[in-house]
DNA sequence: TCGTAATATTGCAATATTACGATATTGTGA
DNA sequence: TCACAATATCGTAATATTGCAATATTACGA
């Protein structure tokens, strides 16, 4: 019952399915273009900008943290986040290495 | 309080989230995988090869279909599911004109 | 027509995600 | 040190997703 049966997939199959739930929700697709069209931001921006609370906000930005998306330095007290290009070009090619694999062969 | 305030997020955005839901599933991913690599393939073969009961694949599937990505062919009783490629481009398209939209400035 | 095989749907229980108020934490400047 | 501003965390409610048994549907062959 419920969900995860995730220990029944090969690592691989779950680190799509992980990069890809971090695209899964409206509001981090939100705070990722908005970040990058800053050049670094901050938490509160994004509350304004994007209209949700300050702990969901928070809490997505520690989703894709979480996935090492993100680059964060305090300045003073605030924090100013930016992508992990690195990480974040990295995913993209595991996606598209599915994804191209997958539409190679087809009926 | 709890979910779908995606009301607020513009088309564009709400889009891309749809598309990474679809992926954001491990059962999802082996299913798209299995199928690719099959040239077609039926819904109990999925059963068998992916150890989740017939309703839940059944229900995967859906998932996936209802995001255009299957074109299911009716043999017999059996039921040939194979990827519907013109779609699934246009959904990688998608997802990498977001991505790269995304890290081309940065920090 | 019946029985059977394949797939879809329904109903429901278990989990996970999302959202936010309240509170904690951390750093700054007075 | 104290008050305040920015961010994180906690607790909890609402909603969504996942999974399966049971049942329905559909198509075939006897």
């Amino acid at each position: 019952m419920g969900a995860s049966k995730l220990f029944m997939f090969d690592q691989r199959i779950n680190e799509v399915a992980r990069i890809a739930k971090v695209l899964a929700h409206p509001a981090r697709i939100s705070i990722l273009k908005y970040i990058s069209e800053q050049d670094g931001c901050i938490c509160n921006d994004l509350v304004d900008e994007i209209g949700l609370s300050q702990a969901t906000i928070s809490q997505h930005l520690t989703v894709i943290g979480n996935e090492g998306l993100l680059k964060g330095t305090f300045t003073g007290k605030k924090k100013s986040y930016c992508l992990n290009i690195e990480r974040f070009e990295e995913l993209q090619m595991l996606l598209n290495s599915f994804l191209n694999k997958t539409k190679s062969n087809c009926c």
